[in-house]
DNA sequence: TCGCAAAGTTGAATCGATTCATTAGCACGT
DNA sequence: ACGTGCTAATGAATCGATTCAACTTTGCGA
């Protein structure tokens, strides 16, 4: 294996020129940066970042553990945060702990094994001792999609009351009134919010009625389930506006209203979902639903963990981000 | 930040013996072993990769790029190789190239400097250059989903012909005959592979014919567009088995067929994907498809790579695994 | 009591890149 | 000729865990 020593000898220089070749260029001589530079390419020579880091003290990577790789919203707010780390040149390290707490704490291990430079995680089980000890030891935490109730580590997430609002708003605004809202419990914090916003928009209008169908899971086939109870009372007894916690759900009862009873979307019933995910636009009828700004969460995670890295005072910052409505052919 | 000698120093033994406690417990005396664990957890000592790796020459990390990590095929594959590397106490670092040269070679680079042991990778580009510079610098390369047609390089990889071939033979012999085939472009290896495999089904049954319909794209709308391409014929002209070159084209069919000349699945025509993905069986008419085994090739693929970097004489294996039917509502 | 093997412990040397105080070399002005 | 100021290059010390030859202690049989 090539090192620097190798390279030294053989460009007839130093190992300190070597290093500052590749660390600070303008303090070399053209002529020796060339020499040394072609030495290195001549030889394959690659740093070692295992010395390079046990040096300086600190990595050039982050960790992030995010709850299920295979979850557009994870993996899009995973890439965008690598892009993100690539600019200010980190590496990010991907774990997928897949809602396993073991996992979870397998990587914090590693994580912290390997001096990772700050955490983005959003977090399955009770994760606090573990934060707590890597912030004992330093390092920096943003979580993502969840907030401390304490406030004491900065995060990032979205505002699900406000998505919750914003979609039954839009279903009032064209003249619904018989909403229902399908979801799992509302144990789970982010259904609870896009009740509570759903509730919020209802208030504003006198004459209109909120229904709540809780489903067994977030689903297809929850939703198929929760869409056939609904339809098994008739024309009459059916709402007009039906808002799911998510585009699963959404995608389920559309199967179910669709097929089952030949029921008319968005004529009979309007519809709309949440996430937006690549099945919602190319659903039998266009699925409208609620955006969340993936790509400027993952950025932004990043940067408040490069902020708390940099700073020394490590005061933390939440910030929240506004969904968006994507209205399509479900509540035309 | 503490360190080895500190805990030590508080533990009243020498470096070596800690360094026993924590990597060959059993050769040192059970008092000693407990007096030092109990002040490693009470300084909170976490021992400091980079230096270990540093002395030690080799890490403990295996790389893998993936093409998509949003893609279930290999959010699936990733999850199984990091529980096959954990039980060889090694750890993934999970890349997403998501399908860019420059990110792949990005995280090659990356995986480099971190000196891995070896890099398990489903390639973008034309990687031969970057994946002989790992070989030569003796980083093992196992690749996935893809083989090297020089066999150079190990491999796992699955059987589409075979593939093909079993979700055709299984419509005909329910009785179809007049089979369609809806892919993309045949430049795509697996397509061409998948439709030859088709072709081989077909080629036994003198009664029976194959007709082949290129989509656009490998999406649900790109199979709408030739699900109501083929359903503008009338019954008469239309097939009664359709194989498709993926879950999501097969959806797209479903739904044209279903709903926009309300034909009958599987009565009128039968229909099957390829994947197994998520919405295959929560589909209206639940999806016959073809799944390939991805845990065990996650699984063998990290082992092939272990077995790669134990062995001295770096000699190659291609496995190829059997895909599987999986046979559901729509080809009844 | 002595000898000797086994078990337990020690601490200096090592891995490779970075850092920084020191030295070398050179140009310029007086 | 000499001092001053500057750029460029040097190489020993350092980071923290591991390794291993050397040393100490313990146990046990003769």
């Amino acid at each position: 294996m090539v090192s620097i020593k190798d390279v030294a000898d053989q460009a007839q220089v130093a190992v300190g020129t070597v290093s500052n070749v590749l660390n600070n260029p303008d303090r070399v001589a053209e002529k020796t940066r060339e020499r040394v530079l072609s030495v290195i390419s001549e030889l394959g020579f690659v740093r070692n970042d295992a010395a390079r880091q046990l040096r300086a003290g600190l990595s050039r990577t982050i960790g992030l553990i995010v709850l299920d790789v295979s979850n557009p919203f994870f993996s899009s707010l995973a890439r965008a945060a690598e892009d993100r780390a690539a600019e200010s040149d980190s590496t990010v390290l991907l774990g997928d702990s897949g809602h396993d707490a073991d996992r979870e704490s397998r990587y914090l291990d590693v994580f912290e094994q390997q001096r990772v430079k700050g955490v983005l995680i959003s977090p399955v089980g009770n994760v606090d001792a573990k934060l707590e000890q890597l912030r004992a030891h330093g390092v920096p935490v943003v979580l993502v999609d969840r907030v401390d109730p304490q406030r004491r580590v900065s995060s990032v997430s979205v505002d699900d009351v406000a998505g919750g609002y914003m979609a039954v708003k839009h279903m009032l605004s064209r003249g619904r009134r018989r909403i229902a809202f399908v979801g799992a419990s509302t144990d789970i914090q982010q259904v609870a919010d896009r009740l509570a916003g759903a509730r919020q928009a209802v208030a504003e209008y006198p004459d209109a009625q909120l229904e709540v169908v809780e489903s067994a899971a977030m689903t297809v086939l929850a939703g198929r389930a929760a869409g056939e109870l609904l339809a098994e009372r008739g024309r009459q007894g059916l709402p007009d506006g039906i808002f799911c916690a998510n585009d699963l759900l959404a995608i389920g009862v559309m199967q179910a209203v669709l097929l089952i009873r030949g029921l008319r979307i968005p004529e009979d019933l309007a519809l709309i979902g949440y996430d937006d995910i690549d099945f919602a636009q190319s659903a039998v009828v266009p699925l409208s639903t609620v955006r969340r700004p993936t790509e400027l969460m993952g950025r932004t995670a990043v940067e408040l963990l490069l902020e708390a890295i940099d700073r020394t005072a490590p005061e933390s910052r939440q910030v929240i981000f506004q969904p968006e409505l994507v209205s399509r052919g479900s509540t035309l």
